[in-house]
DNA sequence: GACTGTGAAGCCATTCACAGCT
DNA sequence: AGCTGTGAATGGCTTCACAGTC
């Protein structure tokens, strides 16, 4: 494995292909050719070959990739080997709705704490946790050694909310509200701005309506 | 406006610019320069102005930008100067999330209508909307003009509940499950792919732990 | 014959640096 | 003097095309 710059975007194709040959695996194909996963996940196959080099010979020329063993590969570089804690700071709608998101728990990721400084929702059930004061938030995250936060306060409240993570230890932070979060290095951040996403939608909305 | 292709990480910050300069409004200041903007969401000034010199020429050379003028236009751009309408597809917890969402409202995206095919969901109040079959979405969408689909529905009844997005009359879609939908030319979609997000962040995690 | 791995080419986005206004 | 707008330079990601392997 060289110790090349690697594009985020091979990263999140990474992520994909995983979830893609988690698929072809439970139909019980053995093998598979680079064109096939691209076919599948809507990218060239020069591409699945290019991002999958970053990390190694995984295939055997004139065959294709063992099915299994590409998969354990791919989860082992997103480091999907282990399961991750992980707390949510903001117990509204969207954080409520993220504590019981099957799709966390199916990738390895298990939110072990949720967090909120709104009196009315402390104490508040949601699956078998119950939320507590941000106060808390050090002793989960030592206590479970966890690395990720979820931040899914409003603006207002999540530079605060973002610190409180970072002094318990917190090392990477998916941060959902729509303001830019400033951080120490050793920190990783992204954002996941709802709005945005849509916004980008009704810019080609508008655009074709032109034409 | 020139007809020219506009990167698709341009239109994301143009909406990232477009909420920094609310605030600045907001706070009554009448003037603002690249640098600051560049300053107030992480970007470089030569990044904002090339942004914006995408769409026109908003500034005033030894000036800067009328925060008022660049706010109208940025909103503009992005077809903000009116309200959308949009639909949400899959009453589970994130879709029950999204509708009430305040975000949405704030940048002009009212959720009109709520679908799920799970009996034990249909009837459920949300806000002040009831959860429908999925059966009324062509109803709906066409009753309201809806362009706008937003899927939270789970993988494998994805493709299905786009089709009836897209049969009608929707043209946009946010898809929040973890599949690649294959539509129509003339239909836009982009993806949030939750979980990967936080795969991205464990790629680093892991990264930074071989150092 | 089929398919991977990869250097080279091509393409696209960002940054630079400066001319052009106020 | 200060700041925008922009062509040119840079840097980085993707695609191409083919040598290498089974």
């Amino acid at each position: 494995m060289k110790a090349l710059k690697i594009p985020e975007a091979t990263i999140v194709r990474l992520s994909v292909y995983s979830r893609f040959l988690e698929q072809v695996d439970k139909k019980g194909i053995v093998t598979i050719s680079s064109g096939e996963i691209a076919e599948g996940v809507g990218v060239s196959p020069a591409q699945v070959r290019k991002d999958l080099a970053y990390f190694g010979e995984f295939g055997t020329r004139g065959v294709g990739y063992n099915v299994k063993d590409l998969l354990r590969h791919t989860l082992k570089i997103l480091g999907l080997n282990a399961r991750w804690p992980a707390v949510v700071v903001g117990a509204g709608n969207l954080g409520s709705a993220l504590v019981s998101y099957r799709g966390f728990r199916e990738r390895g990721f298990d939110i072990v704490g949720v967090f909120d400084n709104d009196l009315t929702k402390i104490g508040k059930r949601l699956m078998e946790l119950e939320v507590m004061a941000t106060e808390k938030i050090e002793q989960i995250v030592k206590q479970h050694n966890v690395k990720i936060g979820i931040l899914t306060v409003p603006a207002s409240s999540a530079k605060d909310a973002a610190n409180l993570l970072i002094n318990a230890g917190v090392k990477a932070i998916l941060n959902f509200a729509p303001i830019v979060l400033s951080v120490p290095a050793d920190v990783e951040v992204r954002d996941i701005d709802l709005s945005t996403r849509l916004e980008i939608l009704t810019f080609h909305l508008c655009l074709k309506e032109m034409m």
